[in-house]
DNA sequence: AGAAAAATTAGAATCATTCTAATAAACAAA
DNA sequence: TTTGTTTATTAGAATGATTCTAATTTTTCT
């Protein structure tokens, strides 16, 4: 009742998402979009999930994160070689991403200006445009 | 002489990147540099090394692509989870990625204006912006 | 309930990358 | 150029995130 987000609005989405809403995928639904924008691990989503007495296995974690990932319910961010980010915020926006502690932060899309987009070759059309802005602890600006 | 990039320019370019001249160093930096921009994933450079006759351990290969990074010679490129590339292309650029191939073709620098960054948390700077423009097949644009 | 379809799981397998510890090559001094 | 010292290379083992397999359990449908 916290949220204006209760239970039967994650059954409701899971079922939309083409899915059989099972203790397992309903309970990682509630952590990924219970409380606003996330961007989590798979590792940090399974450990997170049995520190709350959930027991899934991490098999499971992979398999529900790139359902909802392929529903449109969430979006895979890669910013280090090796590990994958899943974005709750799948609307158009790009990320800071603190090179020390691994934290991800959105950026509004709008603030991100493409000019003349290069010539693409026939047929092609863009998927996807990734912005990733890298900041770490340091004095002046860089280039 | 194809060039106007000789052996011995390497030999100064490993030089200077503060690392002895050994021949595996050399072959590489030759591979990477002879023929204009590349980018290139450690594996392939290790595979192009070997057909050409060139005996490198893939192990010299990651030490050699993580120290020409280090010296500013590379740039380490993070496309797809678990793959990295090297880009011999060391200016401020961005990139098309075709996502079917995996090619990555490169976008002038100021093609793309950042507007509005975010405050960034006291002492933090920008280290970089890396911006990936995800092409494939298919009719129209999308978003 | 009973049958069929879909989901979960433990553990093995993958695969890019890193590490280890042993051998070899490069360099500076004499 | 010999010798000693530092740095590099290497094979193979180890790592770590992710995926796969094949068996078991749940969910759903009639
Ligand atoms: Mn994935
Ligand atoms: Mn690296
Ligand atoms: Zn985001
Ligand atoms: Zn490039």
């Amino acid at each position: 009742m916290q949220n204006a987000v209760d239970t039967n609005d994650f059954v409701e989405l899971v079922r939309q998402a083409g899915l059989r809403p099972t203790r397992q995928r309903l309970s990682l639904a509630r952590q990924l979009f219970m409380n606003g924008d996330r961007h989590v691990t798979a590792e940090r989503l399974h450990s997170e999930s049995l520190d709350q007495g959930i027991s899934v296995s991490l098999a499971t974690v992979y398999n529900t994160l790139h359902q909802f990932t392929n529903a449109g319910l969430l979006r895979e961010l890669v910013v280090d070689a090796g590990r994958s980010y899943f974005d709750t915020n799948v609307s158009a926006h790009h990320h800071l991403y603190f090179e020390e502690t691994g934290e991800l932060r959105d950026v509004p899309g709008d603030n991100v200006a493409i000019e003349n987009l290069p010539m693409l070759p026939h047929g092609m059309k863009v998927s996807r445009i990734d912005v990733i802005i890298r900041v770490k602890n340091g004095s002046a600006e860089s280039s």
